[in-house]
DNA sequence: CGTCCCCTTGAGTTATTTCAACACTCGTGG
DNA sequence: CCACGAGTGTTGAAATAACTCAAGGGGACG
C-alpha cells in the first residue's frame, strides 16, 4: 500500500536510500538490495499489506505487531541487528512493523530472493534455514505464554536480550514497558512491579527504566527455566 | 534414543509396519518410507531424542508436547491425518510426540530428505513451505496464548478443529479436556466450564464430552476474532 | 459390583488486571 | 531560568478472571 510512499518520505537523513547495494541475509545468502532509515515508532510496512520486500536490521530494533479487533496488542518479536524479518510464505504481511528506535534496515525484493531460491539450491536451504530458526524461537515463546508466571516470563525475557547483547550483564532496553508487556502477554503495571521486584531482591540494577545490570544470572536462569 | 526400539515393540497389529513405501509428503514431495501404528498415549519421539525421522499422520491424531522442570506441560499441536510434524532444523526433536488415540503413521529418514533437497529444488521448496505453514499456525497461537481470554480461546479452539473435519458442525474431539487445556494455556476445570458456559448458551450441543455440534457458529467467530 | 479415569461443578484463593494517583524526564516556550 | 505539558514509568488499592482444592457423577472394564 505506501510501501513505497510512506517509508522514502520518512527518511531523516537525506540520501539514506543507497540502491544497488549487496544485501547478506545469511551465510550464503547475497541479494542486491537497499538501506533505509527509520524513525522511531515509524511502521515499516503493516499488516494485510503485499509482501514485496524482506528486511534484515543493520541497525537499531525493530517490533513485529499484530492488533485484535478491539486493539489489544501482541508484540510477537523484537529484532536486533542482524535480524531478519517480513519473510512471509503468505502474499501478505501477517504482522506489521515498526521501528523500536531509529533504525537502518535493508530491503531486498522478495521477488529476487524467490528467483534465487530456485535457481540456488544453497539459497533455497538458507531461506528455509531462516524460517525454521524463527519457528523455534516462536515456539519457545509459546511455552512461555502458555505456562510461565510473571516473574518467569520477565526473567526468560531479560536473558534472551542479555543473549543478543555485546555486553551480556549491562542492557540497554530499546523498548518501552508497553512494548515488552505486549511480548510477553502481561499489562505495562505487572511489567513495571516485576522489574522492582527483580530490584528488590538484588537480582538486577535498574538505574534508570531502559538501563538492567544483571546482578544475580544465576537466579534469573533458575527463574526461567520454571523451576 | 529408543527411536528403533519402542516403536517397533509397540505395534498393536502385527506386520503394520511396511517397508518400502512411497509417502507423499506435500504435493511435490515423495520419499521412500513405511508406515506404523501407535496405540493411544504412546509416545512416537521423544524430547531432546535424535530427529532421525519425519512423520506424517495417516490416520488418527498426534499432540506435541513440551514440559517445564515443573513438571508444567504445554501442548504445542494436534496433527490430524495429513499433517507432517518432527520437521526440525536441529539434530534433536525440540518435544515429544504422542498419539492421541490408535494412529497410523508414516515415517521418512530425515536424511533422505536433506539429500532430496540438495538434489532437487521443488523439493527444497516444499520444505520450506511445509515449515512456513507451520510458522503461520504458531504464530496465530501466540496471539491467543498472548492475548485472549478463556472464552475465545475455546471458541477459537473450536473453529480450529471444525476447519479440518469433514462435517465442520459436528465435531469428535480425539482428546482430552487436559489436553485441551494444555494447548489453551488453560487448566481443565476453566475448559470444561467453559464449554457448559458455550452450552448454556447454545453455541454448541454437547450430548457427549468429546462430541460437540456447532450450533452457531457465528457466534464463536465473533469470540475468536476478539471482539 | 467395584474401581478407575475422566469430566463436571462448587467454593474459596490468588495472580494479574484495572483504575487511579503520582513521579520523572525532556522538550518547548514564556 | 523556570513553568508547563506530554509521554513514560512506578506504586497503591480494589476488582476479577482464572486457578486450586474438593466433592461428586458417569462410563468403561474387569
Amino acid at each position: 500500500m505506501h510501501m513505497q510512499k510512506a517509508p522514502i518520505g520518512s527518511i531523516p537523513v537525506p540520501g539514506a536510500v543507497k540502491a544497488g547495494r549487496t544485501i547478506q541475509l545469511a551465510p550464503n545468502l547475497e541479494a542486491t538490495g537497499f538501506k533505509m532509515c527509520f524513525s522511531r515508532n515509524e511502521e515499516v510496512f503493516g499488516e494485510d499489506e503485499p509482501a514485496e520486500f524482506v528486511y534484515k536490521v543493520i541497525s537499531g530494533a525493530v517490533r513485529t505487531t499484530r492488533v485484535l479487533h478491539d486493539g489489544r496488542r501482541q508484540v510477537g518479536a523484537f529484532h536486533s541487528p542482524g535480524d531478519v524479518f517480513g519473510l512471509e510464505c503468505r502474499e501478505n504481511h501477517r504482522c506489521s512493523a515498526e521501528a523500536v528506535v531509529d533504525s537502518e534496515i535493508a530491503l531486498v525484493k522478495r521477488s529476487t530472493l524467490e528467483g534465487l531460491a530456485l535457481r540456488d539450491n544453497a539459497a533455497a536451504c538458507e531461506l528455509w534455514n531462516l524460517t525454521s530458526r524463527e519457528l523455534v524461537r516462536v515456539e519457545d515463546h509459546t511455552l512461555l505464554l502458555a505456562r510461565k508466571n510473571a516473574v518467569e516470563r520477565l526473567a526468560t525475557f531479560l536473558l534472551e536480550v542479555s543473549a543478543r547483547m555485546p555486553s551480556r550483564t549491562a542492557l540497554e532496553l530499546p523498548m518501552s514497558r508497553g512494548d515488552i508487556a505486549d511480548y510477553l502477554g502481561l499489562t505495562i503495571e505487572t511489567v513495571s512491579r516485576t522489574f522492582s521486584t527483580f530490584r528488590r531482591d538484588r537480582a538486577i540494577g535498574l538505574p534508570r527504566p531502559e538501563q538492567v545490570h544483571l546482578l544475580r544470572r544465576d537466579y534469573l536462569e533458575a527463574l526461567a527455566d520454571g523451576g
